[in-house]
DNA sequence: CTTTGCAGTGAACGGCTGTTCAGTTATCAA
DNA sequence: TTGATAACTGAACAGCCGTTCACTGCAAAG
């Protein structure tokens, strides 16, 4: 199917994405070969054909995927109301989000530079519609007065790559429950910003 | 002289490891190929080595010598007196160090997971090395205290990742300098350890 | 001027790469 | 049972990979 069509957009098949992603986030986009892949979907190279046009197209389908589940959740929090609430709800999501898809997580800014630059670009724009959530909830506790923020973009920056960073050393079986976690790193942001 | 002593801990000739550099912070290690190294370096690809042992070598020694130097420069900080004082050099410190050595930063905890395992293990020493420098800091301010955190490890984890996440943004030629830039995530990081 | 030794070449090695495609097998509707 | 169609194989393609090595050119030491 998707050898006749030859759309940019296919939904490649799960198991292939699920293989891929595996693979792609322990060894690396460009370290990982089609045979490597299809070896572990349990087929022959030529077969991954039925689902993806090329390689780069599966990576892409990989990011653009996880960017858009992504956006869908955030769509659930809510987009108005108190701004310290509403930042509360951003970090547990945004931890809870990130600490369960691990694999996701990593290849998503990994693997950006091993997308060709169109695909970059529909990655970048979902990506800064992401950060654009935090950035409203920092601009408008702004101009309540409950933040105080020299530059809310940075801030904006600086948030996001704090919490993201759990997925670098967090583990499951670890000492500290999800709910701690959340609870720390919800400490240190409010902290940061409250007036 | 490297191919003759076949030694695991050869500095690489500083032509071949620049252009290493460059190139694997822009396309990744196992993207580059040796040919693209020596093309640069403006040498045939046998020639290398004469520098290195092998690829994998290449990227150890670049890796190692990155973060050898900044252990030294590290060391060069106060290692006792007030908590308060010692972390504010320490975050203009991490912030001046790594926004001036992009390259080094990006490929360190980029391609960590293409180190051989001793490899990889000599790295995370070093790597962990750092993060205790900080870690004591905030046990010390936490001890006096003027910091009040539930778990210095997790602060720790949070401050770095929050302080290197602005390799992937600043642009030396955007709005901000660096002195303001080093201010913004100073009241940041002051502010969500502070008692 | 000769000798020594390093730096670099360029060809070669076996092996792996992404991708294609004619041909085989399996599935399921009519 | 037949026919259609989707899934998959396995071989092949051209090309690049890391690494080795006999050989050349050159610079410095005696």
């Amino acid at each position: 199917m998707a050898r006749k069509t030859g759309s940019h957009s296919e939904i490649t098949g799960p198991r292939v994405q699920a293989a891929a992603l595996r693979l792609i986030a322990q060894h690396g986009f460009a370290a990982v070969s089609m045979r490597q892949i299809a070896a572990e979907v349990g087929v022959q190279a030529g077969a991954l054909y039925n689902y993806t046009n090329d390689k780069q197209t599966l990576l892409f389908d990989l990011l653009r995927t996880h960017m858009e589940h992504l956006l869908d959740a955030l769509g659930q929090l809510p987009g108005t109301g108190d701004p310290m609430t509403r930042l509360e709800a951003f970090c547990r999501f945004h931890i809870a989000y990130h600490i369960e898809r691990p694999d996701q997580v990593f290849i998503s800014y990994m693997e950006l530079r091993n997308l060709s630059p169109d695909n970059f670009s529909a990655i970048e724009v979902l990506r800064s519609r992401y950060e654009s959530h935090l950035d409203a909830i920092l601009k408008d506790g702004q101009s309540t007065g409950q933040f105080a923020l020299d530059e809310p973009r940075v801030t904006t920056f600086a948030v996001i790559a704090m919490l993201t960073g759990v997925n670098t050393w967090y583990r499951e079986d670890g000492p500290l429950s999800k709910t701690d976690l959340a609870d720390l790193y919800w400490t240190l942001v409010r902290r940061a910003v409250a007036a």
